[in-house]
DNA sequence: AATGAATGAGATTTCATTCAT
DNA sequence: GATGAATGAAATCTCATTCAT
């Protein structure tokens, strides 16, 4: 009966941020309007008022991590200031922690609902867009697909196998793929 | 006056290939006890007395799907005489329909819901080492751990595109890793 | 956790019966899960194991009610053994405490909820046809569909003055509808 | 930097007529502040700014309703010249569509939620005693009476058939009354 | 005066699970 | 062995109402 009269502008973004959380500590399928309002330290009824639905709590979720990935990916590979250094970035973004465990299952989740749901769905077919096209700063389309397989698949494979991947492997995995159809550059 | 019948060995099988059905149709997070027991035209009651509660009929379908998908697997890659026809072998595998949608879809839940559960975490690491040893028919150890992260990584992608994938682009980039992980073969 | 095993073939009527107890109490607009199944003495789970949501309740009640109501007029019309007697019964239909308040109050709803909801529509329907045909034993249909309407009409009145009913005047007006709409009568 | 605006003295009027709407074309039981807002195209807080909580909206809803139809009514009887045209008029009252179906509607749902409210209750008895008063300009009571009850009935029932009364056979049944229990005028 | 923000209570419904038979 | 009946817990969502502004 009481209402918190003060604006709370950031409400929404910490209920999104919570949701993520719980995401990748336990699953979309463990997730539940509660857990996410406990987390968020919000009442129960804040999120109906805030989210149309659970599906629409998941969604802008995603949305939110697939904004956060795009950008460290565009970052990562705008940094490289040669072709060498790009595939340095590229070995990094396969091997290195540039996301949090929960981060990565989060991800997951998002391919997995992609599967049942249509926003979620174009947002993962936007993400691969988007990431093959901070590859296209440096790559060519055929090579930018082909890495981009290996960024998506490499870590997955790790997680299962609880042993960190080979940096000189991933480097020349990725070198063959670049050698095999990269146009040579000039040399000058 | 007889009774109620004889055992039923096929309906724990039954119970199974529908979860399997509900999964690859409506995901985890919408596979319910009920949702599974209606599909296999079997009493809600019979769910919990052939399992010991829904992660383990989850687990056990997830079991079932990974050794299908590894007899194609390896079936698959057993049938190829020569190093040219793994190489096709792999391409069909990422190209072709070796799995129906909903497979593919199950198989993504398998691995997401893989993050939340240690049995199934078991089963994808499994899953991923029998693979890989399928493809070790053929390829060392560097070889098939790259054309394992392309297996999974492709579908994946061109699931999300809409589009199907260029054979003479897959057959390239398979190429190109066996060009240059396989250490030449004797000529003879 | 702990079911009751033991059947309790009844629930299905006592839900129903405390259903139509909180509708005469309270009106539908008042009527929930909760309060009938604390009436019903049922755990609030029962009654979605036993019905179809709410609207399936409140119909289920509607026709208990009307099949009630329509086998009271049914058994006062019959015990008539002249028109003079049938007449009568008419005035204590509209007199009367052919049912209780609570009972007159439910059937209300019962009207009101059928402008919404098309099953109770035709619930309304239904008794409408069968009062008539009560009617009819010993009524033309003209003669019928007035004594109906009168008979839906002068409790509802007489609800909202306060006042009692004046049997004479009921009487009379009954009378004068019976004098005009039905054939002089064999003398003997 | 003008002011929000002058008063808006049509709001509470506004509210007023969409919850009327809303009550005709879904039911007491279906009406909530939300819906009733969205309707009127009013914020959600002004509902419980103008109006003292839900029911206080019911109320005065239901008394603008009667307060219509009894003008309505009254007009009806008052533009009759003689006893016949004034039998026609109440034929009109009980065959015509002097009100739309969502009023027909609204009128029961006010029948209905006064017996639940002391309020509407005096505004159904209210109603009541006017629309007899307005037959009270061209017939005695007992006449008036049973003629109200004639058009609170008849039309409730045609509804439920479906089928347009027979203007005929409900102006016989005016007459048979009219002739019951009015005195025989002057004819001079 | 007027309202958008906010919330606690409760409504309906689903669910995994239990137990008597 | 097998199941239909049953239920407590919780899930999602709606709602009337309150309050700061």
């Amino acid at each position: 009966m009481v209402a918190r009269g003060a604006n709370d502008p950031d409400r929404r973004e910490r209920i999104i941020a919570a949701a993520l959380e719980v995401i990748g500590e336990r699953g979309v399928h463990q997730t539940s309007h509660r857990v996410i309002a406990a987390r968020a330290g919000v009442p129960l009824g804040s999120l109906t008022y805030y989210f149309d639905g659970l599906s629409d709590i998941l969604e802008q979720a995603f949305a939110s991590l697939a904004a956060r990935m795009a950008e460290q990916y565009r970052a990562s590979l705008e940094g490289a200031r040669s072709r060498d250094e790009a595939c340095a970035a590229v070995v990094d973004l396969i091997c290195g922690s540039y996301a949090t465990t929960d981060e990565v299952r989060a991800l997951f989740e998002m391919y997995s609902f992609g599967n049942y749901d249509a926003k979620v769905h174009d947002l993962c077919r936007d993400w691969l867009l988007v990431s093959r096209a901070s590859l296209g700063l440096h790559f060519t389309q055929p090579t930018a697909r082909a890495l981009d397989a290996l960024v998506e698949a490499f870590p997955m494979h790790q997680a299962w196998e609880g042993e960190p991947l080979d940096r000189a492997y991933v480097a020349a995995v990725v070198q063959a793929l670049v050698d095999r159809f990269e146009p040579a550059r000039d040399v000058a």
